[in-house]
DNA sequence: ATGAATTTAAAGGTCTGACAATATAATTGG
DNA sequence: CCAATTATATTGTCAGACCTTTAAATTCAT
């Protein structure tokens, strides 16, 4: 007896595509690179063009190259960006009907440690593109502009993990945040009480990170985002009844 | 004049694949569903099998269906799951040369916070989960069985995270598990004495998660995965000389 | 010469039709 | 009734053709 395993029998797309995976990944072909137009890569694989397409879309899905139509057009590697992460968290939250209270638990923990690692490691010109997000959002708030001061909140947050520059922080708040986005553009919430608070605590997080606390930076932002989901709840409760836990 | 924006002109498949999207998300096709096999699609569509073909492969990248073969085969619809995440993280992670160091600060947000929630949402049987893997843990480090060992560690961190409830921090910790993973496996680390005071600092955090102490818990957390860090980074140092911040 | 219009060519995008591989359902035979 | 066999539905793969888009090469008027 032989005692096999079940031989799983990879598609022809799937292991050109693993094949070309790894040498953009290892690095053997830097960004910008081009490919071979799809009829030598059919050539020289040894495949169809059909499956050398499926390949190349799968990698394209992967966010790994771009393939543009046209004479000196082709397939071109790329630096997997922030975007294909975005993509498929929101497709996780989505199909997977993440509950909203889910999102702000996991902004209240990314947030804060970003504060403190923004304060640690911020340039001048991050410390520049923060406060140029608060200034948008003293002045979307004076002239009560919502749609504005929905953006520019979300904006100064994002900028403010941007700052910590840790790429992978910045990706999941990036992700986090195209679904915070719909959810907060409440009727009701966003009063001018609210708005005046919030730009407070913002003022406050500045100083920390400005003065490079990290403790204070952490803890400011913290209560902040804590203080931001109690009164996103507390509208939600009041415009749904009491359903401050459902999506 | 016409004052026209160039307009863009989206290929067929990735038009098929959003509106499939669509309905999938929507929650219109159950899952488990069948989609219609690829030449009805293609009938239905107006598209030919190809590009029915690419709009399903587009799919499949994403998480959303699964493709199999034979007699009652075709395409049936998927919830998109941590998978998903964890492979465009890692794609990322690789492709965008991230830090190790970043690596830990993201475990560094994500875990205490998860350790907080954990210890207010735990269920009984999340107790048992991560008692399971501190027990597996105690026994490979006295049996001196590195590799069980280190499998135990990250096991026990994904099993508290887990225990949160929070399925979008799960997700985050998978991802950026499977790059820790690779990296912990040091020669010189996971001494006799780093694994004693690994498993006392988890005893301490599993005490807070039962004893529901929030704030114990991602204190004590907080605590135990810096100085984990702090350890990495020290036995990197004395390897690779004074490098502690490189990959 | 030079700059605009035109032509050409190179690449991806799409379609058609066929056949191969595979896994299940249906049939048959013991 | 169960096991072996056969049939069939479905995806996987291929080959070749034609369409569309884009940029390079050419032409032509100034």
């Amino acid at each position: 007896m032989l005692d096999l395993t079940p031989v799983s029998v990879p598609k022809a797309a799937d292991v050109l595509a693993g094949i070309l995976r790894e040498k953009i990944l290892d690095g053997h072909l830097q960004e910008g690179a081009d490919l071979p137009n799809e009829r030598d890569l059919g050539a020289q694989s040894g495949l169809s063009r059909a499956s050398v397409r499926e390949a190349l879309r799968i990698l394209e899905g992967e966010g790994l190259i771009v393939t543009r139509t046209g004479r000196n057009g082709g397939s071109a590697v790329l630096r997997p960006s922030i975007a294909t992460i975005e993509r498929s968290v929101g497709i996780f939250i989505r199909g997977q009907r993440i509950r909203l209270e889910a999102v702000f638990e996991t902004r209240l923990a990314i947030e804060p440690s970003s504060a403190r690692f923004a304060a640690l490691h911020r340039t001048q010109a991050d410390l520049g593109q923060i406060d140029l997000c608060h200034k948008r959002l003293q002045l979307a708030s004076a002239t009560g502009d919502i749609a504005a001061y929905v953006r520019a909140n979300l904006d100064w947050h994002l900028q403010v993990v941007r700052a910590s520059q840790n790429e992978l922080l910045i990706a999941f708040m990036s992700a986090v945040s195209q679904s915070v986005f719909v959810a907060t553009d409440l009727d009701g919430f966003n009063s001018i009480e609210v708005r005046n608070a919030v730009i407070r605590a913002h003022g406050r997080v500045i100083d920390a990170i400005e003065a490079r606390d990290g403790d204070a930076a952490a803890r400011r932002m913290g209560r902040h985002v804590a203080a931001y989901i109690s009164d996103v709840q507390q509208t939600q409760a009041k415009f749904h009844g009491h359903r401050p836990k459902e999506q």
